[in-house]
DNA sequence: AAACCTTGTTTGTCCTAGACAAATTACGAA
DNA sequence: TTCGTAATTTGTCTAGGACAAACAAGGTTT
């Protein structure tokens, strides 16, 4: 094959980082530094998208841009993860066996045997415990194998598809909400997993929460009129750790504006952490406190009802 | 409320107008004409983002900017479709009151009928009517309503996710496939529709093909990985209107040339009307095409297992 | 009248290069 | 160490120019 050459959108596209960044790294670094076509434009070769890939990889991972443009090729692959993240999965380390056995399902792209086993674990351990403790870490397991680049993009996205479908078909099991409280689940633009909301959606149902799935990607006036047809009294965001820390309080400012004042704004996610909540938004590092907060708003409201509410969750979860 | 303003960003992600677009529209037609922030930077008034909403789906319509946005405000509510899409659902138009409840459901936000009338309609229909005569026609419908106007994005939302549940729920129901053809299905980057992949899947898997759901959004570096890793013999995109016309030709040529030859690329959606198919690449105006595709190729390449496969679909379908 | 080619207009994307604010690090003092 | 300040890094915004591809309009031929 003769040199795939790909355009700045086509890279824009692939590696997910923006023309601007691309045309900035290019006259402050000097890479990548494409070649040009016939009409002057940049045309990248397939090994810099690679590297830019890779690139992008390592600095999800906390690293900076100048130091990783700088290096040699060799010298990347060889960086590690650096510690941004708090303690890296050490609360699941006991069970990590059960979760390697399940990624490794994937990684033999062996769809059939993954979605078995997850249906095996889901009947065994229950709905709640199968989300705590089976769901959640793996999904975080997933992602820090993702960064270390021990998976592949696609082997995550097979992942993420199979377990939505295990996850969504237990819910319909479940029975109707109680109407109260309304939730409604949803992502920013840009923002396109899902696997967290969910997680919380299961819980949530499982608690008696009436929740309104509306799937990832809603404008955030959107959000806002949603919420008013919807009557919600809660909006529940999730943000991943691929969303770029930057522009997750401006967003939730303007959305906070958007709203109803009487309508909470929680979020969640992997993606939220040591970020700062703005004024009337409330932040959730666990699904656990999220149920848990859940549980407590009832209470609340309607004290009368609390026999129907399970007790606060044992055990951890994220 | 005070006038809560939007960066060009903001703009961007709730309109899906590029930076480019709307700095160029500025300049060229005067409109839209934001006001500056403290920085010196555009600051768009609600107002101006919710005309350049409007302005945009009358755009996915077929009209042209210069003509929009020399309109007066008033003018553009008036508005007709331009009557781009081939007679517009006259070929639904029997069964249209049945739909019509169905949207109608979807309209008063209750989630819960809505999921329950389709999950009655399968288990009357069967999977495979049930996809082509009342989930295929009630997507166009939906997509025509979303084009008129008649329905909200977050009603479109929630339209989407409650039958996404429904769709996959059923298949989990279906057998396990033959293994071959093995068919990977997803979608490009931008193309975050993925009813139509779930149906093509629901009807592919009825044939006993061996279906590698990947979900949404995958780079076409990694699509290409993917079908390397899982040996698949067919690559299957779906486009929808919503996606940029002038962009499917130049990514699929790009993709093309990524897949190794023997790698068939099948494209559907409503995307591709009056798009040209590039060399290599296989283009299906309707559901039932592409089912009565993959019937012929199955007996070409293994004549005696014919009998397994269903005969060729009665019934029209999109 | 329908099919075709040619010409002009519209429209999106890409280009360069400068500016600046916000985030992050480095440094020095308490 | 812990804190506050200065320096640096880094992404995003701005401006206007250029151009090719898509599209409409008009004229010619079948």
């Amino acid at each position: 094959m003769i040199s795939t050459r790909f355009s700045i959108a086509a890279v824009e596209r692939d590696t997910g980082l923006s023309k601007d960044v691309l045309r900035m790294w290019e006259r402050r670094y000097g890479f990548p530094l494409p070649e040009r076509d016939a009409n002057g434009e940049r045309a990248y070769p397939a090994a810099q998208v690679e590297r830019l890939r890779q690139i992008k990889r390592l600095m999800d991972q906390g690293h900076r841009p100048g130091k990783l443009l700088a290096l040699p090729v060799e010298a990347l692959a060889a960086l590690a993860p650096r510690q941004t993240r708090s303690t890296r999965s050490e609360h699941i380390a006991e069970d990590v066996h059960g979760l390697e056995d399940l990624l490794l399902l994937i990684k033999q792209h062996d769809a059939n045997a993954y979605t078995q086993a997850l249906q095996q674990r889901l009947a065994r351990h229950g709905m709640q415990r199968f989300v705590q403790d089976i769901v959640a870490p793996l999904t975080q397991y997933v992602g820090e194998a993702w960064e270390d680049g021990r998976i592949e993009v696609f082997e995550e996205h097979l992942f993420t598809e199979l377990t939505k479908r295990v996850l969504r078909q237990a819910m319909t099991a479940l029975p109707a909400g109680l109407g109260s409280p309304r939730v409604l689940l949803t992502s920013v633009p840009e923002e396109q997993h899902v696997l967290g909301l969910l997680m919380v959606e299961a819980l949530f149902a499982l608690e008696g929460a009436e929740c309104i799935p509306l799937g990832t990607q809603m404008p955030l006036t959107e959000i806002a009129r949603a919420a008013q047809a919807h009557q919600a009294d809660i909006v529940a965001l999730s943000f991943s750790t691929a969303f770029p820390h930057r522009q997750i309080p401006p967003q939730l400012e303007q959305l906070r504006q958007l709203l109803a004042p009487e309508t909470e704004l929680w979020v969640g996610g992997s993606g939220i952490h040591r970020v700062t909540p703005p004024a009337g938004v409330k932040f959730f590092s666990s699904l656990k406190a999220g149920v848990q907060s859940l549980t407590e708003r009832a209470q609340k409201k309607h004290p009368e009802a609390g026999a129907f509410l399970h007790m606060p969750l044992p055990g951890a979860a994220d």
